[in-house]
DNA sequence: TTATCTGCAAATAATTTGCAGTCTT
DNA sequence: AAGACTGCAAATTATTTGCAGATAA
C-alpha cells in the first residue's frame, strides 16, 4: 500500500460516487500531488481485479468506478441513468425481485448453453426530472 | 437510400450478428468497394438513432451492433457474453419473468425518481462450455 | 537489496470531424 | 444548382505501455 494507492482509494471513498479515472485522477491528486493517471488508471485495475472497486459504463465511453458491494446482497444495487445529463442514481428497489431473476436465469443459462455465470449488468435509461421538459 | 447505406444494411442483415464497425466495414465493402470507414459509423450512427439498428457493448471497448427488435417482445432478447472469448449468446429465456420485472421496474422507478424510462439493458457474462477449463 | 511501483512521454485504438469533391433531386 | 452524402486524412480522446528512476519490504 503507496501513496498513491491510498490516494486513490481514498478518492472513491465517498458513498454513492461513480467517478472517471480523470476524476478520480484530479480528486487524488489533492492528497498526492504529483501522482500520474497512468497510475491512477493502474490502481483501478489493480482494485477492480481484486474486487474491491467495480467499474462500468453508462454509454459515454468513460470508464467510471465505484465501491464494490460489500459482500453479496447488501449493498447491491442498479443504476439509473439520465441519457440528457448523465445523472446516475443508484436505486435498490425491486431489488428482490432482480435477485430472484437473476437467480434463475444465472441457473437456466447455464444448464442450457453451459455458461459458468459470473456477473451481470442491469441498467435502465431515461430522462430525469429535470431533462424531461 | 445511397449505395454505400444499403451495403450497411446488407452487411447487418444476417440474424444474429453482433458485428463491429470494422466488421460492417469489411463485409460492406463486398458490395460497395470503395466505401470508406467513416460512412459506415456515420450510418450506423443514422440507423441507430432512427431505430432500426441498436447499439451495443459487451466490455472490449469496441461498439457492436445489430438489428433492433422488430416491435415490442416478439424479438425481445438479451446477451450472453463469455469473458474468455468474446462469444456472445442471443437468449429469449426468462423473458417473460424479464418483462414483468421491466414493467414493474420502469413503473417504479418512474414515479419514485421521477424518471422517464427509454431503455434498459441486461447482460449476462461468464464462461462459455469451450472456456471453461 | 530486489522486486514492485511510479511518473512521464510516447504509443494505441476506436471513433469523429474538416473539407473538398460527388451525387441526388 | 442546392443540399445531402462520401471518402480521405487528420484530429480527438480514453486508455495503455516502455522505461528509467524512486520506493517499499
Amino acid at each position: 500500500m503507496t501513496p498513491p494507492r491510498h490516494a486513490v482509494l481514498d478518492a472513491l471513498s465517498e458513498r454513492g460516487e461513480h467517478l472517471t479515472a480523470e476524476e478520480v485522477f484530479k480528486k487524488a491528486s489533492r492528497r498526492c500531488p504529483n501522482i500520474g493517471l497512468a497510475t491512477v488508471y493502474r490502481t483501478l485495475e489493480l482494485l477492480t481485479g481484486l474486487g474491491l472497486v467495480s467499474k462500468f459504463d453508462t454509454g459515454d465511453d468513460k470508464a467510471r468506478y465505484e465501491f464494490a458491494d460489500p459482500a453479496g446482497e447488501k449493498g447491491h444495487h442498479h443504476h439509473l441513468v439520465c441519457s440528457g445529463c448523465g445523472k446516475i442514481v443508484d436505486y435498490k428497489d425491486f431489488i428482490g425481485e432482480e435477485m430472484e431473476l437473476l437467480r434463475k436465469a444465472e441457473q437456466g443459462l447455464s444448464k442450457k448453453y453451459g455458461f459458468k455465470i459470473k456477473s451481470h449488468i442491469i441498467q435502465f435509461f431515461g430522462l430525469c426530472p429535470a431533462c424531461r421538459r
